[in-house]
DNA sequence: CCTATTACGGACCCGCAATATCCATAATAA
DNA sequence: TTATTATGGATATTGCGGGTCCGTAATAGG
């Protein structure tokens, strides 16, 4: 259950393309020397995000990377979906265990009278995780790049003002 | 960023505990059948359980497993941490990387003045991927094993009103 | 006391995905 | 034309999730 090293990548490196002077490329050299992971590596994971529409790339001399849209329109859940995947967080592998057959049952009753297809045999485990997980994407939805940048700017603000 | 499937095991294992009677110890091979899952491997997780306090077990004849402690004191985050552990979700591996070291310089000014140890040179994206962590836990520490008992009880009853 | 049953713990195996590297190719600025 | 840069495929390597096996200890019942 743990985020994988590509993803503190790829978000180190937007956090990078954003403070850059737009319409500026930046080569994958730069952004590897600066994170410190090789230049090989990081190609596949600005791939994924390249794939994603979350950056753009232009190849050739003077080519490099820029954010594909605003920073702040650019959020957590979707630069950790474009290396992650989106599978689901969890995985019911009962399905067709005892313990689903008896939970089949006590819905049965249930939909021998409104014959509705929804809620069929679904785990009650697997919704409280899908709450979960649908929690989680909630939070992520709301923190884009530019609000990390936002509170490094509050952060050095903060000091001068303090002054 | 799955969980793995010894959770989903372990989460149907300690709802069939629930549901037996009290003071009836539950064997591995009666869990495993049900949950069409091996023997030994469940012993594996059912261990990982007990170390943690959350099922009790005695060995010889007509022993077994039964729940430690009553079903609404089972949170979702403790099963969760038994199986997978406490890691957090989020390791930031640029801690001595230039990006962090910019950070750092724009705390400095702040630290000069006011001397503390504390945030000191935190890394921001960290920040916010450990408050989507504390978010996920406190969603999963409400949920418990009797919150889901009693969801497939209303489950039932509702069909029965309907009546 | 003996035996059957059960949990416990260690050693081990397998497959796969995350991590990482290398190279050949295409595109582009100078 | 050349140097630079992204792209994509092929290929290790490695750690971990998933899973099995077996020897040991504990306990109930005869």
């Amino acid at each position: 259950m743990q985020f994988s090293k590509s993803t503190d990548y790829a978000l180190h490196a937007l956090i990078h393309l954003a403070q850059a002077e737009s319409h500026k490329n930046i080569g994958v050299r730069e952004l590897s020397t600066i994170l410190s992971v090789s230049e090989s590596y990081l190609s596949k994971i600005m791939a994924k995000m390249r794939k994603d529409g979350i950056v753009r790339a232009v190849p050739g001399v003077k080519g490099g990377y820029e954010l594909a849209k605003s920073a702040e329109n650019i959020t957590f859940l979707e630069v950790i979906q474009a290396i992650e995947g989106r599978q689901q967080m969890f995985e019911c592998s009962n399905l067709n265990s005892k313990q689903h057959q008896l939970l089949a049952e006590l819905n049965r009753t249930e939909r021998s009278t409104k014959t509705k297809t929804t809620d069929r045999g679904e785990c009650l485990v697997k919704k409280v995780m899908d709450g979960a997980e649908q929690h989680l994407h909630q939070y992520l939805r709301e923190h884009t790049i530019q609000s990390v940048l936002d509170q490094a700017i509050k952060h050095c603000g903060h000091s001068t003002n303090k002054k």
